[in-house]
Formats: structure tokens, sequence, C-alpha cells
DNA sequence: AATAATGACAACCGCAGCTAT
DNA sequence: CATAGCTGCGGTTGTCATTAT
């Protein structure tokens, strides 16, 4: 015998969630952590199936979600590992610790796909050039295997993964030297990260996003090592230095600002959480500096990869440099014979 | 102004691997 | 060990907003 079912298949609301439904999975995680996720419909209320409330978590309520704006880096950095991964949005967006991987996917399939073949067809008019079709679908793909000889597969694909290394140690130079560069300025701002593309988004998604904010409220309560005039507003920092520097960098003021909300979503949450004054949150024991195991959970929990973490991207670090290390003072010099370089030309328009 | 086409993104579906029973 | 549910992932679809006609 297995498992009880999840979930009925009965009753089970779909669709887009509304802010009462995001307040009551919030509170409900709050309260009782990230996971077990079959329980979350029973103990919460609410007529979702588990998966739909795992993924309305992970994709958008979790903390340290950004949303839009897709910096160049990143989208450097999206092409090359897609160059390298291939469609594994999940292990790409492991090295892009504010991104999901459907947000990552989202903007593959709905920008850089279609940059990418315009560049593609720009530099190739010629119809013979029709690999680009297939690299950008993925260049480990097996029909892309099959299409050209072994040898030349395998080297086109040690030539992508050199050139990926290289786009990655550009880009995290480029991070370590710009520690607050862009890619961390937008959650804890106030200004809303999606301005340009979303001006006119829906009050519902305007909604969701403070809770969100809410959230990032809730679990960033870390003491002030010193009244910093850095306003770190990254819950993750990446690379080497995150582990040390991640818990003291946040900005440390809750977000409860109740203008945020709307008039519906102001009534749940003092029905769920009593009257909100501004200066004191109901988390506001967090703010104090004591983080409750429930934060903790939530840091724990709020990149559900642990290859995503700091701690990997030191290791990928390391294996970006032990290679270049081995490439300079290498031997064959190899890479001189490979001219076709695709993902160079992806990366050159850029 | 009305309608169609397109874009953006949230959410669903189905599969595969893992794991509890 | 076998079975069936749980979870995570990638592909796809649905919906809403914007732009073009």
């Amino acid at each position: 015998m297995g498992r009880p079912p999840c979930c009925d298949k009965e009753g089970v609301k779909k669709g887009p969630w509304t802010p009462e439904e995001d307040i009551l999975l919030v509170s409900y995680i709050q309260e009782n952590g990230p996971g077990n996720w079959r329980a979350v419909p029973t103990n919460t209320g609410l007529l979702r199936c588990s998966k739909s409330c795992r993924l309305r978590w992970t994709n958008y309520l979790r903390p340290g979600i950004k949303r839009g704006n897709f910096t160049e880096q990143e989208e450097k950095m999206i092409i090359h590992l897609q160059a390298l991964l291939g469609n594994r949005w999940a292990a790409i967006a492991s090295y892009l610790p504010q991104r999901t991987d459907n947000d990552i996917k989202n903007y593959w399939n709905t920008h850089l796909k279609k940059k990418l073949r315009k560049n593609e067809s720009n530099s190739h008019p010629n119809p013979q050039n029709q690999r680009s079709q297939s690299s950008l679908s993925s260049p480990s793909s097996p029909e892309n295997r099959n299409s050209s000889s072994r040898g030349q597969w395998e080297r086109r694909l040690q030539t992508d993964i050199h050139t990926a290394k290289q786009a990655l140690t550009d880009a995290l130079s480029s991070i370590n030297q710009k520690p607050s560069s862009n890619i961390h300025d937008s959650s804890l701002s106030g200004s809303n990260p999606c301005n340009n593309q979303t001006q006119a988004s829906s009050i519902y998604a305007s909604s969701t996003e403070n809770i969100a904010r809410l959230l990032q409220g809730w679990t960033s309560k870390v003491p002030k090592k010193e009244s910093s005039s850095s306003i770190s507003t990254d819950y993750y920092s990446l690379g080497s230095t995150l582990e040390n520097d991640h818990a003291n960098s946040r900005e440390q003021k809750p977000i409860f600002n109740t203008d945020l909300l709307t008039e519906n979503n102001d009534r749940v949450f003092r029905s769920l959480f009593g009257t909100i004054e501004s200066t004191e949150s109901p988390y506001s024991d967090f703010s104090q500096g004591t983080m409750s195991p429930e934060a903790s959970l939530f840091e724990q929990e709020s990149k559900p990869s642990n290859v995503g973490r700091g701690t990997t991207l030191s290791i990928i670090e390391k294996w970006l440099f032990e290679d270049c290390s081995i490439q300079q003072c290498g031997s064959n010099g190899r890479d001189e014979d490979l001219t076709d370089m695709p993902l160079q030309e992806h990366a050159d328009f850029l």
C-alpha cells in the first residue's frame, strides 16, 4: 500500500490566486514552515491542490524573489547557462538566486529566444545556418547529437562549455566588483520592479507582490551589526561573501505599509493578525533581532534548491578558476582551433 | 471605437524519481 | 519488494494587457 491520496480532484479550485488565498497560504507557512504540501489545503481550508499551493509559494510568494527587469548580466548568464545546461530551468535558476525557474523559462521563451533568433538571422542570412535553431532548443538534445557527427558535436560542446564558463567568470567577477549592482536593487526599494513592463498590472498583482514584500519583512529580521548606510536590498547576496554577510546585510525595516494593501487585503490581514500599527507589526519581535524558527525556516527554504546558494557559487567560481588556470598553463591550446563559436555570437549582441 | 494580433506571465499538466507504507 | 503517493521539473496553456489595424 502507498500513502493516502494527496487531495481530492473534486472541488479543487483552479486559476489565478486571490489575495485572500495568498494570505491564507502565507500565514500557514509562516506558522508551520514550507513543506508537507499535502497538508496545506486541509489545514488552511484552501480549495487548492497541494501542488498548486507549492507552486504558488515557490514561484510567487516565497521571499527573495525578484520580478521583471532582467539585467544584462542576468540575460548573459541565462543565455550561457542555457547553452551549457539546456532547458534545465531549475538548474539555471539555481545560479540566479532571486529568479524562479518559471520566471527564467518565461523570460527565455518570450524574450531571449526571439532576440537570439533575430541576431542569428541578422548575422547569418543564408539558410544553411540552421544550427541556430537547434542550438536554441538545446545543445545537448539528442536530435542535435544525431544531426552532426559525434566528433563535431563533442567539439562544439567543449566550445560551448568553455564559452559558458568564460561568461560565468565575467559575470561573477562583475558581480564581485559591483556588489550592489542593479541585480539587487529592487526588492525593498519600495518601487515596483515591474514598473516598466507591468505598469498596468492589476491590483491583484500588486497586492501579491506586496505580500511577498511583507514576507521579506517578516524574514529579514536579523540584528543590524551597524546602522549601515548600505541598504542591501537583496535577500541573497551572490558570491563567496554570502555566507558571512547575508545575515547582516539586509534591510531591517519590516514592511507593513497598510497603504499598499487593497482594502480587501487589509481586512483579511486585520482579521488574521489584528490591527496593524505602522510602528508595530505583528512580527515586530523579529525586527528586534530575534529570528523566529519560522523565519529561519523561510531562510532555509526560500530557495529550495541547495545548488543555488552561495556555497555553490563559490564552488562554481572555484571550478571556473581552476579551469582557467588549467587552460593558461595548459598545454595544447586546443581552443584556438575552435572557430565555431555560436555562444560567443549570442553574447556579443547583448 | 471596435476588433484582431501579439506579448507577458501566472498557472496547469504530465512525467519521472523518490519515498512511505 | 511492490505499490502508489509526493515532490520537483519542464512543457504547455490560459488569461489579461497592450498594440496594431
